[in-house]
DNA sequence: TTATGTTCAGGACAAATGTCCTTTATCAAT
DNA sequence: ATTGATAAAGGACATTTGTCCTGAACATAA
């Protein structure tokens, strides 16, 4: 994290126009270490934040005491804005998962000064329908294909780059994929019998990416 | 439907402050037939539409060809909003369900005179807002819920009144609880069994509604 | 090192759900 | 009413997924 300042990440992310600058007097930064939690469902909302470095957990928890994990969030993306919206207490709980940076600004300060600024409000109207529209998409990929297709779509969009993923990240996994932990040992053997990838004791290799890829498309696109 | 006019609708749904004389201006009436479809997934998105009266279903063809039912809208809600701030195709299928009117705008005219129109720009908040919090419900109540709690919770929604359900409905149903025809007539028929239901040639009858909420109640609260 | 506790993968079985197909009911036309 | 065509319901079986539990691997402390 080489420029930490302000200025430096709303030029990064086109930021600049919608902050202006009463706005930008009330942004604070704030770093979060992995593990630590960034606020928790039930709670009494009261800030919104801008997530300019890392990676959050977002996570919900059943009436029932069931845990879902209901994304991963990386730059740019922003916390809270439901919220702020509809006045409601946090609907979800925020972890970071590495060492993350937040810029942060009170309901209070949004209300005396965005209230009325058709750039804010724009903005906060497309952050929330891309959100929407990834929700819808995750729904019906979760209703519409068996947990085969959604683990081998987890796998992949978990490695972009690297091979490896952490074994314990498992747990996670089969809470963001909506099945139980038993089961997704059952795909991951099914999957390392096909060669697709292979099982150490500490991580996942994926060897077949394009195998991986095949599981998904398939049921996608016939 | 008595007094149709546009003033009537937006003074009852309280948005006389929301659709200023200029936006007004644009409004039509329309009128759709029971069957008729007010617009369909992936043609280009060009109004914004109104719902005042009747009843909608929303539905969604995925790549794969399976249809999946997202919701019934009742008045008031918008259609088209999310399409209208994103710049996409339409993502779903709007088919009148009843007897339904609408009042649509242009895309056209909203960006002539919505776009800085911070009360008009609210109201899209506060409307898209919810539609997201329905639907991230919806979403943790499939994942997390078996079909015959869904089911049971369906069937009570769809009768708020009234004590029968048209069988028609049924592939609706099963479509919307994101299950099989199949399975849908199997839980049908252990509800019957159980005396929570009664099933007739055309229609399902409600006989016990309190045992279909614990039913539902159970599963959420403990 | 051994003893002991803890975590985790996998076995065994049960329940939920899907697919396919047969049977039954419904409807239209004669 | 009789026939044939069509749609809906249910039987049989396969697959997917969940629950519970055991045994192995691993870690930790004495």
């Amino acid at each position: 994290m080489e420029d930490e300042r302000l200025a430096t990440y709303l030029d990064r992310f086109q930021l600049t126009h919608v902050f202006d600058e009463r706005l930008r007097r009330h942004l604070e930064r704030v770093e979060v270490e992995p593990g630590e939690y960034l606020c928790q469902q039930g709670d009494d909302a009261k800030q919104l934040y801008l997530l300019v470095e890392g990676k959050l957990k977002i996570t919900h928890m059943s009436a029932a005491g069931r845990r879902l994990v209901l994304s991963f969030k990386h730059p740019f993306d922003l916390i809270g804005d439901i919220e702020y919206v509809r006045r409601i207490p946090l609907m979800n709980t925020v972890e970071a998962v590495t060492p993350v940076r937040v810029f942060r600004i009170s309901y209070a300060a949004l209300e005396q000064v965005g209230t009325d600024n058709p750039a804010f409000l724009r903005f906060l109207l497309e952050t929330i329908t891309m959100k929407f529209e990834l929700k819808s998409h995750s729904m019906s990929f979760n209703l519409l294909y068996p947990v085969e297709v959604r683990l081998a779509s987890y796998l992949l969009s978990m490695t972009p780059e690297q091979q490896m993923l952490p074994v314990t990240d498992l747990v996670d996994a089969a809470d963001l994929i909506g099945t139980s932990y038993r089961h997704l040992n059952r795909v991951l053997l099914q999957f390392s019998r096909e060669g697709l990838i292979d099982r150490t004791k500490r991580e996942i290799k994926i060897i077949d990416r394009a195998g991986l890829m095949a599981r998904v498309g398939e049921s996608i696109y016939e």
